[in-house]
Formats: structure tokens, C-alpha cells, sequence
DNA sequence: CTGAAAGCGCTAACAT
DNA sequence: ATGTTAGCGCTTTCAG
């Protein structure tokens, strides 16, 4: 079924076939018509890879994340695909994990297969150094940084402005009273360091110390939480107030504290970041961050389209994070 | 950049570099190397869409699901999209939502993007009646539904045994000697009514009355479990033990119980489903189920391969899911 | 072993 | 207003 069996049928040639597909120019409306009633009876439809291959343009957008299992990422392409969606876009999902080289290898699969844009979501694709493979990309097509930041002519960056948020939270734990404020995260991404520097800032406004038994790395998830317990336990670091990268940390922070016999939130507050359903299923729930992970997705994808519509717009856009306060620290 | 600028660097027609490209027949070495070398020289990528074109084969999955949000879709996305990616297939994720016809949409989309296949994930994608569109789409290229069933040429079906699974919580609590056992669930999906059966068979099986007022539906998430345990309480249905259709409504289900006194496990034993991460990070955590999405996954993107790959396979294959045993059910 | 040329299904410039 | 035709970038007969 192509555009040739629906010219023969309806008496034409397939440049007015195609005229009509596309609404363009003037086509005699008995034409049209005819054309119309052929289309119809031979559920006719266009062939998308032919159309993308003459217009050059696939309208699919290419999506980047490491890992879609993550709430915060699940989030993010929940949207995108959303927005994109509505503006006649396509998205197809990478799973990209944290090896640059895999990273490398999906731009480059993305760029063959010709997608308009893409987006990148999550820190993790802001490299300590060697940022080269973005650079290049955004040489082919517009990039789009959802929560990490990079400077490039044809790379645009929608964050969260991380840092803030946690040295609004420390700034809250100050004045409930707390001095002895842990920080706890797993992996050293773009977004985890920007929260580390929102802590020491807060600290520092406060003109508090920090001990270096109060940051802590640990693994990822709940065990990782319930394990930076035992270390700040077995470091000694007594502190009253534990701020936690990721709800998932500090939902094992809960566990960890509690098999400790502390209590939360009176002998030790605990905060999350995320604002996901975790943060509503422990008990106590999570005091966290809701860091709009919604609204950065809804903006990174109207950027893109904004920008593959040939508008010029500002390279970057930062979003308030807010607090959201739950027992665990209320 | 294409065929023809290599070709002509090569000093070859374009025939010898699509074959030196394709590994394809016979090359002269010392020819060979001068196309490799012009196409290392010039960075030559071929362009997918092109090859598609030709092809008539574009190594694309559409992957729909109601909602990647939901852990469950997003972990077989990810499974399904690490699967295929081995095999070098893209995935285009869509979000469909329940609505019938936003399904049909995306279904006719991905077919003139020309997928060679899909994956219909989750049960939501089995209607109550009229599943002409997937039979319909199956005409074109083969469908794999992850968790539910429907017979067609052209259809494979992956599933978990949801009816088994709710029938041995069922006689676990037995054991436990409860003898008042509730049923939650939310959506009327094809699994859900697959728990609801199991649960059925599972009272029957152990002789046990069913009273109506222990099978009760509630909106979704952790408010439709807390809700249901007024629903419970309201209607005068005291039991021993309640299953929920999922782990965020026995999530909701902990706190509503919590809010009216009762202790879990002691006063009243509850069930999850899913072993989400939900399930470990509430407390007490959840008794619930594995119901393996993971392999689910791994095999439905296999047989889609083997399909493609001219193989002809079962139709359909049934995953037995295993009961994890936590604190809310020791 | 290599090249010329047809064709995948479509759009768009150019004729008529 | 409509048709003819030349590509888009590639693969694949078919000749040589």
C-alpha cells in the first residue's frame, strides 16, 4: 500500500496525492474529493521512514537516561514523552547506566538513526571532564540537559537549583534548634555535589562547624542508608539531624536509626530529596525535596521544541526546588 | 556525508563501500582497505533511515505501557529496552493511559514509523471486549503482551500466574490460621481480576466463607489503601489479614491500620504485591509478592527476537510468580 | 571483483 | 490545478 496505488485509484498522480496528504497548495476540491474517498478506502497511510528520509527530519526525539527504574528518572521521561507526544514527537528510551563509553555509543546510534533532538536526564551526564560526545552531538542536533548544566552553543539546561534547597534545609534544621547536621549521598554526580556544596553553605551561614564524620558516601538505596548509620555510629559522629541525598537513603536512615533505638523524629530529624512515593510509605513519612521533576521534564521538552522550531531562547533555566515537610521532621 | 563522498574519496563506486559497510561478498583486500580507510578518514556513518527505507526493516520496538511512572512498567521497560538494545533494536516508549483510543493512536503510529514489532506492556492493554487494534496491528508485525492474554496468529503472550499466586497467599494465611482474609485492589485490570479469582479460588480451596464486604475496591495509590481500611471498618468486615492487589494500596492499607489502633502483623497480617521497593521501605515491611517483571521481561523481548528472526515459538508462556516474606507477615 | 542502475516511498521544484 | 521528474541515501540485482 503506497502512494502510487492510491494515485491509480483515484485517477491522479501522486504529487496530488501527496498535496492532499499534506494539505498544501490548491487542489481542486472534486479532486480533492476523489482523492479523499481513495485514501479512505484503501486506509491508506503515509510511510513515515520514506517522509523522514526526503524531509530529513525523523520527529523522534532521542532520550537519554541511566537508568529509567529510578522514580526520579521514571518521572522525567513520563513527561517528556508526554510533551513530546503532543507536539507529533517520538521518543525513543536509552538506558545509558553510568559507563561513558555506552553513553558515547547511544549518541552515536541516535545521531545514525536521525533523531531531531536529545535529551539527557539526570547528572550523571555531566562528566568530571571529557564532555567531547555531548559537544559533538549538539554539532548534529539541539541537546537538551535536564538537572546537569554545559555550555555549548547548541546545548540548552533545565536544573534544579539543588544547592539552595539544601542549604534551605539546613537553614530549617538550624532553626528547630539542630547544630549537629549529617549529609549523606551516594553517588558523586553533578547533582549530589551541588547538594553537598548547598550543605556546606548552609553550614556555613549558620556559623556552624562541619566534621568530616558528618558527610558521608555510601552505596545506593535503603541499605546504603541503614549502612551510612552504622559508619556515623561507629565514627562517632553524634548528630541530630541527618539530610539524605535521595528518599531511598534516608528511607534506610529510618531503619538504620531505629534499629539504633533512636527516634525519629525526636532524637534525630531526617530529610529526603526527591519527594517520591517512598517518602509517603515510610513511617514516619519523609520530611524532602519536591525538586520538580515535572516541571524541569514540561520545560526541557517546550525548550527543545522551541529551539527545533527555529526560535532562539535562553541556554539554561533553573527551577526552585521546595521543601516539603512530613513527620520525620515537621 | 554519504555514500557517495566515500566513494568517491575511495575512488570506488558506491556499491563496493556498501559492501565493505555490510561485510557483504567478496572485496578485494588492498580495495577493502581503501574504502576503510576513507570511511575511518571521513567519519562515515551510515544513515539508518536511508538503510530502513530499503530495508523495509527499521531494528525498532514500540514498547507501549499505560504509565512508566508506575515501578512495575519501569522495570520492564528497562528489561525490555537493555534486551533489546543487546540485539540492536531502539525502543519507542509510549504512554498510552488507559484510554482505548489514545492506545489505538499510538498503535497506528508506531505502525507507519514502521516498528518492526511491539510490546504491549501490562494487562490494561487487554479490553474487556474489542481488541480488533492489536489484532489489527498484528496483521502487520508481531505483538508481545507482557501480563495479559489474547490469542492471535501473530500474538504472544508473557504472563505471570497472578491467580496462583493471590490462592497460595491465601493458603499461607490459612497456615497462619487466619480465617477472615480481605481482597484490595483497585483498577478492574485483566490481572487484577486474576488476583481476585486466586484469592476466590484460594478461600474455596481452604473452605472458607467469602463475605462481599471483604472484597473491596478503592482508588489508586496509598490513599486508596488507607481508604479502603474505613471502606473495611465501615462496613463492619472484620478480618484477620488483607491482600492488596499492589504494594502502594497495602502501603496505604499499613498506615490506615496504624491510624485505627491495630498492630501488623499481630492484630491484622497484609499482603503486597509486586515487590516493589515500596515493600521494604515501609514499616513494618511488607509481605508480598514477586512477581517476577524482570523475566517477564527478558522474555518477552526474546521471543519477540526469535519471532523476527523467523522462528517459530509457543505462543504463550507462563511465569510462576514466588511470595516474599516480610515482617507484616512473618 | 567491481560498477551501473533500479528502486524503497515520498516530497517538491519545475513544467504544462 | 495537475503531472513529470529528480532526488533523499542506501541496498541489491544484473552486467561486465
Amino acid at each position: 500500500m503506497n502512494i502510487y496505488e492510491v494515485a491509480k485509484k483515484a485517477g491522479v498522480s501522486i504529487a496530488t496525492v501527496s498535496r492532499v496528504i499534506n494539505k498544501s497548495s490548491n487542489v481542486r476540491p472534486e479532486t480533492r474529493e476523489r482523492v479523499e474517498a481513495a485514501l479512505k478506502e484503501l486506509n491508506y497511510r503515509p510511510n513515515e521512514i520514506a517522509r523522514s528520509l526526503v524531509a530529513n527530519t525523523t520527529h523522534t526525539i532521542g532520550v537519554l537516561a541511566s537508568d529509567v527504574r529510578d522514580s526520579y528518572h521514571a518521572n522525567a521521561i513520563y513527561i517528556l514523552e508526554q510533551e513530546f507526544r503532543k507536539k507529533g514527537y517520538h521518543v525513543i528510551l536509552c538506558n545509558t547506566g553510568g559507563e561513558l563509553e555506552k553513553k558515547k555509543r547511544y549518541m552515536g546510534l541516535l545521531l545514525d538513526k536521525k533523531v531531531d533532538g536529545m535529551v539527557l536526564v539526570g547528572s550523571v551526564f555531566k562528566e568530571r571532564k571529557g564532555n567531547s560526545h555531548i559537544l559533538d552531538a549538539s554539532q548534529v542536533v539541539p541537546i537538551v540537559m535536564l538537572n546537569s548544566l554545559l555550555e555549548g552553543e547548541n546545548i540548552y539546561c533545565v536544573a534544579c537549583d539543588d544547592k539552595a534547597a539544601v542549604s534551605d534545609i539546613v537553614q530549617s534544621l538550624v532553626q528547630r534548634g539542630h547544630r549537629e547536621i549529617a549529609f549523606v549521598y551516594d553517588v558523586e554526580s553533578f547533582s549530589a555535589m551541588a547538594k553537598l556544596e548547598g550543605y556546606r553553605f548552609g553550614m556555613q551561614a549558620a556559623e556552624l562547624p562541619i566534621r568530616p564524620e558528618w558527610i558521608i558516601r555510601t552505596e545506593s538505596g535503603i541499605d546504603g542508608g541503614r549502612n551510612a548509620v552504622n559508619i556515623m555510629d561507629a565514627g562517632g559522629a553524634a548528630c541530630t539531624a541527618v539530610i539524605a541525598s535521595e528518599d531511598n537513603l534516608a528511607a534506610g536512615i529510618l531503619k538504620g536509626l531505629k534499629a539504633k533505638g533512636k527516634k525519629v523524629p525526636e532524637d534525630v530529624a531526617v530529610f529526603g530529596y526527591n519527594d517520591s512515593v517512598i517518602a509517603r510509605c515510610t513511617g514516619p513519612e519523609l520530611s524532602t525535596v519536591d525538586n520538580k521533576v515535572g516541571e524541569l521534564a514540561r520545560e526541557a521538552a517546550g525548550m527543545l521544541c522551541r529551539v527545533l522550531q527555529g526560535e532562539k531562547i535562553s541556554h539554561s533555566k533553573t527551577i526552585t526546588a521546595e521543601l516539603v515537610f512530613r513527620e520525620s521532621c515537621p
